[in-house]
DNA sequence: TAATGTGAATCGTTTCACAGCG
DNA sequence: CGCTGTGAAACGATTCACATTA
């Protein structure tokens, strides 16, 4: 009867919402005190209609005649999207991919801590160097519970993503990054989303073909 | 005015056909002839509606009562997607990622050929073993030009980003994928689709944390 | 005056419901 | 009878237009 309070900001507006969020990272640091939607729409390429629309589904903010104070619109940001909690993150497959995921350094600076590394092959978890830990893949479940992982990065084979998707979902896994190139089923409770290389590059490609046509 | 009997398909649906030729690829395999709606819509996790409305949208295909035609079905959508395209395809930014991405075999089987891998780093071009031909970054735009290559695949970090993309756009490139994590500003006539691994991870914490709050 | 905030109109996609066909 | 193909209805997001306020 009551809790969906957040359940009415729409998919795209939370999306864009995030990007905005990074946007006045870097205007706070440039010492900017004040931006507009139209500031804000010009530099992530959106109609400022669209931002005011975003921002008024966080709630009021105030400053009506002009603009929106930086600092300010930043915390809003992130009270109302929850942005300020740390979330522990594994990376299941450890091959070229994996590994570069698991390095990846940004990830720290923005509130997740990869705490865990899988890969089935025994011989590859000792030829990596890492302060993260390693562990065998028949491991998922037990290591995901034990030390609270709430969200799982993909990187295996497309063989065995299904496979890794439900070792994961049961150590309780909350979220999913699947970067293989399959569809998954995942328990509805699981949130997930999908970084798939080759869909994206295809996609591009049959993007590029529509247009060329267009233009014809 | 003539010329757009592409562009009526949805994007969604687009992006929908593509991995439904895939699954058409794992049945074939499999010597399965005929699919129902239902069939790749349960594979997919998508309603059979959407999948009969995507098909429709490629124009007819009869077999009214039984099913798809695996075979007949995977060529219609070949067909009208332009799928067995071969695209040259390059990757700016050779840290861990992008040599990731440059030796990711996968691109060969689908119509992509990895034909040039850039980075300002020299030092680094000598370091990294491949059969694919590495230039310096400030090459981009003649290599580009010089080969032909049509996709450019940006993993360099984010300051460079832009920069990045308007070297590629000088040399012609006619679609970029974008693994940093910032908005790029894009010429209109390039294609592009981001891939930003932080901000998926951002915005799956966000969505983890909104099913909380409607679970509560 | 310059910008926000927001109902109302519009647009695009999904879902529904059923007619059409093998 | 089962399953496709497709207009029509429902839904969701974007855009518009303007009242609102510093």
């Amino acid at each position: 009867m009551q809790g969906k309070n957040k359940k009415e900001i729409p998919l795209p507006s939370i999306s864009r919402l995030l990007t905005v969020s990074r946007l006045l990272d870097r205007y706070e640091q440039e010492r900017v005190v004040s931006v507009s939607s139209t500031d804000i729409g010009r530099r992530l390429g959106v109609k400022a209609d669209s931002i005011r629309k975003d921002v008024s589904y966080l709630g009021e903010i105030g400053n009506y005649g002009g603009g929106y104070d930086v600092i300010k619109l930043k915390e809003h940001i992130r009270k109302k999207l929850d942005l300020d909690r740390k979330r522990k993150l594994c990376v299941v497959g450890l091959g070229r991919l994996g590994t570069a995921i698991l390095h990846y350094t940004d990830f720290n600076d923005r509130g997740f801590m990869v705490v865990a590394g899988f890969d089935s092959n025994i011989n590859k978890l000792e030829t990596i160097k890492s302060a993260i830990e390693l562990h065998p893949a028949h491991e998922i479940a037990d290591v995901v519970r034990r030390k609270g992982i709430e969200i799982g990065v993909i990187a295996v084979p497309e063989k065995a993503a299904q496979e890794t998707a439900d070792r994961l979902t049961e150590g309780g896994i909350r979220g999913i990054i699947n970067f293989s190139p399959c569809s998954l089923r995942i328990n509805k409770k699981v949130m997930f989303r999908n970084m798939d290389l080759l869909g994206e590059s295809s996609l591009l490609s049959t993007l590029m073909a529509i247009n060329d046509s267009e233009n014809t």
